[in-house]
DNA sequence: GAGGTTTGTCAACACTTGTTCACTGAAATG
DNA sequence: CATTTCAGTGAACAAGTGTTGACAAACCTC
C-alpha cells in the first residue's frame, strides 16, 4: 500500500499536461466527476431518489457500468455526497473561527457571510437541505448526524468565545444552537430557491432571518436554567 | 377473448354500503384512492419525484391508463396532494381555535397536542415536510404558499387572542410565527422519523422543542420594535 | 328507454432502467 | 523485462416506464 510511485520509474508519465497520472488519483478524479454529476442533476430541481445510475454516468461522460467501479449502488453514492456536504459544513465553521467575530452588527453580517457561503457551495447545500427531510431513510439519518455534529461544534465555539456572555449549561447551549442551525438551513433553502437577480426579494429575506436570529439571541439572554 | 368476466373488477362494486353510486362521487373516490396510494408509497421512505405513474395505479388497484382520467400528469397529482396537506394544516389551526388556549403549561401542552395531530395525519405531514425543500420546484412553491398562508393565519390568531400580551406590529408577529412554524415543521419531520415505541427518545425530543419554543417566546416578550 | 358521456380496461408502442459478463489497455508490481 | 491489477468499454438481458388508441359498461340526460 505504498503511496505515490514517484520514484525512479518515469514511464510515459508526462505525455499529458503535467498532471498527476497515478492510478489512485485518476480513480478519485472520476469519482468526484460522478458525485458532481449527481449534484448537478439535483440542482436542476430533482430529488436524489429520483436519480438513475445511468443518468449520472451519462452526465459524467462515462459508460453505465463504470459506476460500479466506484460505488456499489446509488445509496453508497448518496452517503458519499452526505460526507462531502458535511465537510463543507464544517469548513464554514472553521473559516468563521479563523476570521473571528464580525466587529459590529454581528448578526446581520454573520447572516450575510453565511448566505454568501451557501451560494458559493450551492450544490452541497442544495443537496443537504433538500434531502434532510425528504431523502431516503439512510441518507436522512446520515445528514441528521452531520447536522447535529455541526450544531455541537457551534455550541462549543460559542461557549469558548463567551459569545453569549452568560453562563449556560451545554445542554441549553446545544438547544439554542439547534434552533439557530435549523433556522439557517431553512434560510439556505430559501435563498437557493430565490429567482436570480432580485436584490429586493433577497434583502427582504435576509432581513427576515436577521430578525429571527435576533429574536433567538434575545431569548437566550433572558433564559433561566431550571433545576 | 372477452372472457375476463367479473374477476374483481371494481365495476361490480355497487351493493357495498348501500349508498352513493353517483358518478361524480365514484370519480372522487378513486381519485382519493390514487392520492392515498401516492402518500402511502412515500411513507415507505420514498420521495415524490421518485414515484412512477404505474406504481401509483398499481398500489391503488387500477390500470395505468386510469390515471389520466384524474390527472394530466404526476405534477398535477402532486399539487393536489399539496392542497390536501394545506387543508390538514388549516384544520389544525381551526381546531386549536375552537379548543381554546390550554389552561397551564401552554407551550408544553401545545407541543404535545400538535405532535399528536401530526401523528394522526402523518401521511400529509410526511409529504409536506419531505417535499417542502426537496421536491420539484412547482411543488416546493405550492407548499411554501400554503405554509405562509398558515403562518399568517396563526399570526392573526395570536393577535386577536392577545396571546403575547404585548403590542407588536403585524410584520413582527409574522416574523415570529414564521420561526415558530418552521420549527414545528422540523419537529414534525423529527417525530415521524422516530423509531416507534421509544417513549424515552420521544420525550427528549418533545422537551427539546418545548425549550426552543420557550426561547422564542421569551425573545418575543423582550422584542423592541425599531423605527 | 334511447343515446350520449365518461370511468375504467386491455393491448401495444418505443424507451429507459439496473445489472451481467467478457473485453481492452495502461498503470503498478516485482 | 514480464506479469498482474483494475478503471473504463461494449453488447446484451429482463423488467419497468409513460403514453396511445380502441373498446366495454355503467351513469346521466333527454
Amino acid at each position: 500500500m505504498s503511496e505515490s510511485g514517484k520514484r525512479g520509474s518515469p514511464t510515459a508519465a508526462q505525455a499529458n499536461e503535467g498532471t498527476l497520472i497515478t492510478r489512485g488519483e485518476r480513480k478519485q478524479r472520476t469519482r468526484t466527476t460522478l458525485l458532481d454529476a449527481a449534484l448537478k442533476l439535483m440542482s436542476e430541481g430533482r430529488s436524489f431518489t429520483s436519480l438513475g445510475l445511468r443518468e449520472i454516468t451519462r452526465e459524467a461522460g462515462l459508460v453505465p457500468t463504470a459506476f460500479y467501479r466506484h460505488f456499489r449502488d446509488m445509496d453508497e453514492l448518496g452517503l458519499a455526497l452526505v460526507e462531502e456536504g458535511g465537510i463543507t459544513l464544517r469548513r464554514l465553521l472553521r473559516e468563521a473561527r479563523k476570521a473571528g467575530v464580525p466587529a459590529e452588527d454581528i448578526i446581520r453580517s454573520s447572516v450575510r457571510i453565511y448566505l454568501m457561503y451557501v451560494r458559493e457551495h450551492h450544490l452541497h447545500f442544495g443537496f443537504i437541505v433538500g434531502e434532510r427531510m425528504g431523502g431516503s431513510p439512510a441518507i436522512r439519518r446520515a445528514i441528521r448526524l452531520e447536522v447535529t455534529h455541526f450544531t455541537n461544534e457551534m455550541a462549543q465555539d460559542i461557549q469558548q468565545l463567551r459569545l453569549l456572555s452568560r453562563e449556560l449549561s451545554t445542554a441549553t447551549l446545544q438547544m439554542i444552537c439547534g434552533l439557530v442551525v435549523s433556522t439557517m438551513l431553512n434560510a439556505a433553502g430559501d435563498i437557493l430557491d430565490l429567482p436570480p437577480k432580485q436584490p429586493k426579494l433577497e434583502n427582504e429575506l435576509v432581513e427576515g432571518y436577521v430578525q429571527q436570529l435576533r429574536l433567538v439571541f434575545l431569548g437566550a439572554m433572558q433564559w433561566k436554567e431550571r433545576g
